[in-house]
Parts: structure tokens; sequence; C-alpha cells
RNA sequence: GCGGAUGUGGUGGAAUUGGUAGACACGCAGGCCUCAGAAGCCUGUGGGAGCAAUCUUGUGAGGGUUCGAGUCCCUCCAUCCGCACCA
């Protein structure tokens, strides 16, 4: 005796479409809240088994807030630019717009057949004109304000595709798709500077309620840390001109065992420090270590490379000269490519002293063991961490040994001593230094917002704003009216030879006239990363429609800053931080209201296969959402999603566990059906405390234990009616949940208009307290016996009814009482000798 | 390698945040209903011993703190996410 999923969800969604249930709208009393998700990329194999689970859950708290009196602006959109439309649209000679058109189509109903609370009169998509027309409308916002820059950086190049990789293209040093060589090659990238921002980054967060791994992950990933940049004369064997390497350094205080340097492999001055014998050698290095990923050189458990240049440097402090190596275990990205070794004292450096037999001299003598060791850490501790220090290099602090007048310093006092010589002698300099670096925005591809730049050489001279000295360099913004740079509609946009943006070939298009002196000018031709349009989406939900700008002042007033917003972990460092950062931006050009864009942020687990794998179509244990709605039904869906497992946290797909929240929803469909109108009989003190529980656990974001709970109340019920005010409150309650059934079973007894419009039951306190508990009675921490005891009974009452149990008694036999440990409501534990 | 997380029955997971480990669900076993089946309902179900009461063991491994540890501390192991041109 199933229901029938299929009839009953058209039905009510058709009602929603019609009465336009979940319109926000831009006014009124009642307060606002504003509910986010991750608008999908909709690709082409169509809606993910995993996207339910984080709209479901919002879409649940969305309901709930309507259901209390709130305005809630619950949107969706399609974040459509991207890679993999535009490989597909090369692989079958179709158009990357078209393909999105189907796509969005499919996603669109796809996500209708679930019955989530969307406002779809509000629908974006990041690859229609209307809408990256702002999105290149705050790209001149950040070029005007000097935020957008120029630079030349390495990427990756497909040897026999002759096409730029992304790094995820590139698979184990070779072409993803093609399996060809994949080297490095020179090219002229837009940059943003979001480094201008990272201390705002990172202190604002101290504003906003994110989980707190979330915040842990951006304070990491921003990596902000104190520390000095260093000087070191280069000896020149030549005579000539002394070439200065600046090192950064977190660690000033071990400068006295510095024993040599290094620079990254791409560091500026490699080539004219190295002496001529030593060339060839490093430059087979440089070679080499161009193939390799920022990851693996960082890997450590390759072994160390590198190369001596031979030369040296003379260490300011002990003015003894070092050797200076070539090395790729330093990075180029980070503080100033090259750094200071001092191998006693870091981990690596010790590693690679080790491998090429360089000098290693102690500078840090550890404290003594019992004050590394707080007092409640056991021996074997001790033991070990003893062992550790004596082999290996020791990386705490503690107090400078062998540095001259420094001795003595305890690691804090020495820094901040070794630094002010330093400054004194003018040899360095105290610097915060960031991981953060800017974000690189041109990607030399088809399918991405145009870069409404113009080059124009008769213009090269041109001042970036009126009275500045910044210069344009000919890039010459596309005037605001003649927003948006259209893509060019073309049968071909495979990447060229040459490692320009497939728009490059495109002559009529790219030959164009300067905004500035009106004379021959050419466009720019590489276009936005997918992150462009995604950094902004939830200020044009606000106003979708308006064509004078982004949205209005009065609407973003009205509904910044959204309220919770939620999505994957794996967004935490590019979106998330490139989103703030743009708001941010914004922000400080006057155009929203506020720094912050999103107040909470929540996280949702992936949905993995039934075998623990992520899902793929080449294992084929991809789970078609659009089965499990024909079959189950969309309300079965949308409770086992989140039945399944604790929300933020990856869970395996179960059919099993699928069926088995239907027959839960079937339950309930014959328990209303079999429903008689009851007055006296009262379970209240059943009903009221679980529907209680279920609220606090949504606004908990504990939606496994919610639907468990609901389990649990029927299972109690059994076939026994309830009174019509109990029915309806948890008929209310489980409407987030299973919506189209709920609508079902409030017309089966007798009720009218929806669901929806209802208010959130108030919950009756006098029968949420619970009269009497069962409590665990312990002898020496093992549970003897059971009590049941009002919870907050006095201990005496507690002991009586516990030395009344015979088991208890006979644990207590011939023993002695030493303490007894009663919490009232928990546990009685007698301990006995 | 670096950063973030996770680890509990045959399976997914729960545990009032230091207080009766295994809620709820799946699976399995037995029963009721039925001409039979499906559906539904009831009972049992971590391992070991016992007819049973009960005892014992048990939350990745090892150690520690505590009257009491899945939960706190230390060391280790395994798995997952991210690492900047996938979205």
């Amino acid at each position: 005796m199933a229901y029938n999923h299929q009839a009953i969800e058209q039905k009510w969604q058709k009602r929603w479409d019609k009465d336009g249930t979940f319109e926000a709208k831009d006014e009124g009393d009642k307060p606002k809240f504003y509910c986010l998700i991750e608008f999908p990329y909709p690709s082409g194999e169509g809606l993910h088994i995993g996207h339910p689970r984080s709209y479901t859950a919002l879409d649940i708290v969305a309901r709930k807030k309507r259901h209390q009196g709130h305005n809630v602006l619950y949107p969706i959109g399609w974040d459509a630019f991207g890679l993999p439309t535009e490989n597909y649209a090369i692989k079958t000679g179709r158009k990357p717009a078209d393909i999105t058109k189907e796509n969005t189509d499919t996603f669109r109903r796809q996500l209708k057949s679930l019955g989530l609370s969307f406002d779809w009169s509000r629908e974006v998509n990041t690859t229609d004109p209307a809408y990256y027309k702002w999105t290149q409308w705050m790209f001149l916002e950040f070029f005007k304000a000097g935020l957008a820059y120029k630079t030349t950086l390495a990427i990756n190049w497909c040897t026999s595709c002759k096409i730029g990789l992304a790094n995820e293209e590139v698979v184990s040093g070779v072409c993803e798709r093609c399996g060809g060589r994949v080297e490095k090659r020179d090219k002229e990238q837009w940059m943003i500077a979001i480094t201008k921002y990272a201390e705002r980054l990172l202190q604002d967060l101290d504003t906003v309620d994110y989980l707190e791994k979330i915040k842990t992950q951006q304070r990491n990933w921003i990596g902000k840390s104190e520390g000095a940049e260093i000087d070191f004369e280069v000896v020149d064997p030549q005579g000539s001109v002394t070439p200065i390497i600046k090192v950064f350094t977190t660690r000033p205080d071990t400068l006295f065992g510095a024993t040599y340097l290094v620079l990254a492999p791409e560091h500026e001055l490699v080539e004219q420090i190295t002496t001529n014998a030593q060339m060839s050698e490093v430059q087979m290095y440089i070679k080499t270590t161009s193939l390799k990923t920022d990851m693996d050189r960082g890997n450590d458990s390759n072994e160390k490379t590198g190369v001596f240049t031979g030369a040296y440097a003379i260490n300011p402090a002990t003015q003894k000269q070092i050797p200076i190596w070539v090395a790729d275990y330093v990075l180029t990205g980070y503080g100033t490519g090259a750094i200071m070794a001092v191998p006693a004292h870091d981990e690596r450096d010790f590693s690679f002293a080790k491998k090429f037999e360089l000098p290693i001299i102690k500078v840090i003598e550890p404290p003594a063991l019992q004050e590394v060791m707080p007092a409640d850490v056991g021996v074997s501790h001790a033991a070990q961490t003893a062992i550790k220090i004596i082999s290996d290099c020791f990386t705490g602090e503690g107090q400078s040994i062998h540095s001259g007048e420094f001795s003595g310093r305890s690691t804090a006092e020495a820094k901040k001593q070794i630094l002010g010589w330093l400054e004194e002698k003018g040899l360095g300099k105290k610097t915060i230094n960031y991981k953060l670096r800017d974000w690189v925005f041109s990607r030399q591809r088809y399918w991405g917002e145009p870069i409404p730049l113009v080059y124009c050489e008769a213009c090269a001279n041109l001042p970036l704003k009126e009275g500045e000295t910044v210069q344009t360099h000919g890039w010459i913004p596309v005037r605001e009216e003649q927003l948006p740079v259209v893509l060019p509609d073309v049968d071909h946009y495979e990447p060229t030879d040459t490692g320009e943006s497939p728009l490059a070939s495109i002559e009529d298009w790219v030959n164009t006239t300067c905004p500035n002196c009106f004379g021959p000018a050419r466009r720019e031709t590489d276009t936005m990363p997918n992150w462009a349009g995604s950094s902004w989406y939830f200020l044009r939900y606000i106003d979708p429609h308006n064509d004078s700008a982004f949205a209005s002042t009065e609407k973003l007033n009205y509904w910044m800053p959204v309220d919770l917003y939620n999505g994957g972990m794996e967004h935490t460092t590019l979106h998330l931080l490139y989103s703030r950062f743009w708001n941010k931006f914004l922000f400080d050009q006057g155009h929203v209201p506020l720094s912050e864009p999103y107040t909470r942020r929540h996280s949702h687990g992936l949905v993995l296969a039934d075998d623990g794998t992520k899902m793929s179509k080449s294992k084929g244990n991809v789970v078609n959402p659009d089965e499990i709605v024909r079959d189950y039904g969309a309300d079965a869906l949308r409770m086992y999603i989140l039945f399944m497992g604790p929300f933020e946290e990856p869970v395996p797909w179960s059919l099993n566990g699928l069926i088995g929240v239907r027959r839960f929803l079937d339950k309930v469909d014959r328990y209303v059906r079999s429903w008689k109108e009851v007055e006296a009989e009262d379970f209240g003190k059943i009903v009221e405390p679980r529907i209680k529980k279920v609220s606090d656990d949504i606004d908990a974001f504990k939606f496994n234990t919610a639907v468990s709970e609901f389990m649990s109340l029927f299972n109690d019920l059994g076939d026994q009616s309830v009174t019509r005010e109990q029915l309806k409150k948890i008929l209310v309650v489980l409407g987030p949940f299973a919506p189209h059934l709920m609508n079902e079973c409030w017309e089966l007894i007798g009720e009218t208009r929806l669901v929806e419009e209802q208010s959130w039951p108030e919950f009756d306190a006098s029968l949420l307290v619970q009269d009497e508990i069962e409590m665990g009675v312990q002898i020496n921490g093992k549970v003897r016996g059971t009590i049941v005891l009002s919870p907050n009974a006095e201990e005496q009452v507690a002991k009586e009814l516990a030395l009344a149990d015979e088991n208890v008694q006979k644990h207590l036999e011939g023993k002695e009482v030493v303490k007894v440990v009663y919490v009232p409501g928990r546990i009685l534990n007698i301990v006995v000798k």
C-alpha cells in the first residue's frame, strides 16, 4: 500500500508554481532571511545526486524560516562558463552556448522535480550577456582602481595539442587528453591584486559566523607570517658590482646558524651569480625542475635535489663565506624566492645539508625536558621527545647559543634583538609575508567572459586616472555604454597554435576602435576565469532583472548580507575567499552596503558511491536522481539524502537506506489515512519533545537525527490516534522534509490552504519536561543496575533506590564504600574497595 | 610535503558534549497475517561464556589523565578534501 508519489508530487509542484508560493518580496514588515546555496555548474552529466544534499538542507531551513514569519530569499542560478563545456563543444563540433542551454534546461527540470522552494523568478546565468555585462563592469572597476595588472607567468603548455592546460589537465607530467609532453611556457597574464586585501580578509574572519574549520583553512591559506628580510652580499669572483640576495625568514634568531643560501631555480639572480664552471650544471638543473609541479617539489618523501652555483655569500652575523645553492624545495612564489638555510633548526634544510654534506651548526639550545613537558604527559612521551631532539634537528624555541652577543637570549628576545641589529646596520628589515598569491585572472579560452579592454598603442602613455601617474600601458577600458563585450558567435573557437585565446583568430572581432582616441585598436582576447561570475552572483539575485545597475542600492540594503551560505569545503580557499574579496572591493568602491557578504557559512559533505569511492562515469557507479525520483519519489530522496549521515561529512550512497526512508513515508501516509479524530487521549508527552527536538536539530544542521526522531515518534505512536492539534503540528514540522506528501496529508485530514502557510508550532513547555528518567548505577565505573527517579532527585534518594537493587547489593557485599559520585540526571557511581 | 577533517556492530550511523556505547535505519533470523506471495505487524540481533539471571570483552593502534573516556592529552597508523588554469 504505497502512496502514489508521482501523482502527488506533480500535483503540489503545479500548485506552488501557480501560486508563486516561494517568490520573495523585496519589501515588507517581515524580517528578511537570505539563504544561499552554491549555484551549480550545469555539466553535461546532469544533476549529481550530491547536489540535492545541500539544496534540501537549506530548503528545510528556508521553509522553516517562512513558517516562522520571515521573508525568505532562496534563489538559484547557473555558473555556466568553464572548461568542460568548451572541451565538449570542441569534441562534438557544437557551440558552447547551445550545450549550456541544454544542460541548464536539464538541471532546471531535475531541480524542480525535487520540490525545492527556490524562487525561480530570480534565476541567473553567468553566461547571459545581461549578467556578464556586470562581471565585465566590475572587472573595469578593479582595473580603474589599479588592482588589475599584467605580468608574465609560466603556464602549462602541451607541446602536442599546442594548448595551455589547467593544472588539473596535467596528469603525472603529461597532457591528460593526448599524453603529450607538457612544458612550462611564459605568458602575459592579467592578475588581480587580492594580496592587497590579505590583511582584511584575515582580520574580518573574526566578525563572521563560519564553521571554525572554514576559518582555520582560510587563515592558513592566507598564511600570514611575520619575519625578516635579510640581505646577503654575494662574494663576486670577478670583483665587480656585488649583487645582494634578499632572503625571507621567520627565524632571524637562527642567523648565526645559516650555513648556506638557497635560491629557487626561477630566481632572477641565478644566472648572474653562477660561475662559468658551474653554469652548464645549473642550467641543466633548472630545465629538469621546470617540469615538476610545486607539489612534487615540496614533497619531502622525494629525495632533495639541488646544485651548487659556485658562488658564495657572506653571513652578516658571522662574516663567514657560505655557499649559494639552487634547489627546487625553495619556491619562487613565496617570500623572496631565496632562503638562508639553517640545517640545525629546519627539517628541509637539515635533510638537504645531510645529502650534500653542508655544515650544520647548532644555535638554539632546546629547553630542558621538564620544561617541554606539561606535568600530565606520560613518561613514554618524555622519552620520545628526548629521542627526537637528539636525532633530528630541533625546530622549536629555546635559548640562543653560539650566537655572539645574542647567546643566552630566549628565541623571542633573540628574534627581536637580531632584527634590531640588522635594521641598525641596514642589512635587513621586519616584514610580513603572506602565502596568499595574487589572482591569475586570464584564461586563453573561448568560453568565458571577454576581458573588456582594448589595446591602443597611441594611448600607451595615458594615465590610468586623471591626475595620476600610473599609466594604462595602452590598455583602455571599453566604455560603460558599450558593455557587454559579447562573445562572438562563431563556428570555430578551438585554441590556436600560438597559445593565444581562440578569440585572437576572429579578426573582425579583435579589430576595433580605441574607446579613447577612436583610432584603430585591438581587443584583449583573454577571457576571465570561471571564478569571476561566481564571485558576485549573490548580489545579482537581489535584483536580477535590473539593466541599469547590477542591483539597486535599496534592494541591496534590504537583502544583504546573506544570512546563511552553504557549500562544499572544497570551495573554502578559492571561491569563498575570492567572493569575500570581490565584495570587499565593491564595498570600498561604494557599490555594496557591507564589507563581509556572508554572515554565516556552513558546509556539506560529498555523496560518495555505495563503495565509498567518488562517483564517476568511468567507474559506472553514478546514481541518477531522475530514476530515484521516478521510482521512490522526491520526498523519499530528500529525506534519505539527509538521513544518510552527518551533514558535514562525506557519506556513501545506499539504495537500501533510501528504501528504509520510503517505508517510513508510507507508514506516515497509512497513519494519516487511518487517523481518527480523538479528543481526550493525549500523546503530548510523546509528540511535543520529539518535534521540539526536530526543530532544534534543524537549527543545528543535524538533519540525520531529525529524521530518526520522526521515525522513532511513529514507532511509538503505533496505530493510536493523536489529537488534531498534535497531528497538525507533526505535519507542519515534517513539511520541510517531505513537502509533497505533507500537503497531501494536510488535505486528507480536511485542512485547507497549504502547509507552507502554517506557522511553526509553539511547544508546550509543561509537556517537554520529563518527570522520571532511567539512570545507570555504576560500581567502580561499571554499570550494575538502573534506577528510575526524578531528574533532580537528591543524592540520598538515588542511593536508597540503588541499594534496593539486588545486583547492586551483590556487588557491594563485603566491600567498603570509599566514595559516591552522584550527578543528578546523569549517573550514580559508587566507588568501593 | 603543507593545510583542513575523519576513524564506533555484517552495513549507514546515534551518544544529552566527560556520565547506562550501539538510538534510528539497512541487512539477517524467527513468528503473526495469507490458499500462496507481496506489503504490513511482532520478537531477536556487537563478540565470547551461560537454560537464564548475569558475567566478560568491546568505539583504528599504543600509552596517559579521571570515580568514570567513543568523547580530554601524547605518539603512531589509515582514509577523505584542498593545494591557486576543474568547478
